[in-house]
DNA sequence: TCCATATAGTACTAAACTAGTCCTAGTTTA
DNA sequence: TAAACTAGGACTAGTTTAGTACTATATGGA
């Protein structure tokens, strides 16, 4: 369940090695060799990143990728938009009129809110604490958010 | 993102059917009828749900399927589970050691940790939820329990 | 100016997964 | 024993994902 795909964990791998290194100006061939990841891959998954505004680029000579921000301001969520776009939970929600009737359209929407309280608190997730780069993660622990207020549902 | 399968969504609506009169005893071909999905797609699904326990059915003439427990003690983790297994959200998280450098599985650990977070608080949300049964959603609300605590990520 | 070294974008292929259907076996009751 | 059910598995078509290859564009130094 809730599986994100091997190229959204391979994303996240890279940026979390540019943001062990923030000054640090990589090559997609440079990040392939310390990742281990397969070079056409890694450089696919930096042209995403960047379309989406993650990574900076510059060409040519001497060029390669940096992370467009501190990793403490690059959320899990833009992370999972950048490589999966807004895929919503059910596919029924987009087109609910042809296959449901009244009970079904009523779940859609419960799952639809589960998606949503999902989305905000993987919002709260930056790229620091994927790529375990707190120093002291317990620091955050009063800014928690309920990630699914039951009421809402 | 955090797609459910189509499949998921499906025996969702089916066991709101189910929850809705949960002393009936509902043929597949009833459910079928009732929720316009193709019957042996109904079939289907409420074997799988039977044979981890979401369902109770009897053989036979006069059979069918009724709701295993009360839908308030049903949980969204209960049937994602039946539906779609213990998937974990990285593949790499299982066989971690032949495509990952350190950093790499420290990613990987991360995500784990979010999808446990996710795990938790989808097992606070009921079957009597998501099928819309609440008579007062907003009477629950103050066993809301943080879904991500961000200091244990 | 020309060439080596980068990224940018797109198109294509193979593999894996999902959804849906069908068939046969087993169970119960009239 | 026949009819009305569920149980389980196998099979197929369609879609998605992962991975690769190719061409175009940009930069900087000899």
């Amino acid at each position: 369940m809730l599986r994100i795909s091997k190229l959204t964990d391979y994303a996240t791998v890279i940026l979390a090695r540019l943001a062990a290194q923030p000054e640090r100006r990589f090559t997609a061939a440079q990040i392939s060799a310390e990742t281990r990841l397969a070079a056409p891959t890694v450089s696919k998954l930096l042209k995403q990143l960047h379309r989406h505004g993650l990574v900076l680029s510059t060409r040519g000579l001497h060029g390669g990728y940096l992370l467009a921000r501190p990793a403490g301001e690059i959320s899990a969520a833009q992370i999972l938009d950048a490589l999966e776009g807004p895929v919503a939970i059910t596919e029924c929600a987009s087109s609910a009129s042809h296959c449901c009737i009244e009970s079904t359209c009523l779940v859609s929407k419960s799952w639809q809110r589960v998606n949503f309280a999902v989305r905000r608190s993987l919002q709260e997730i930056t790229l620091l604490e994927l790529a375990g780069l707190t120093a002291s993660p317990a620091s955050s622990e009063r800014h928690t958010a309920p990630l699914i207020q039951r009421g809402s549902l």
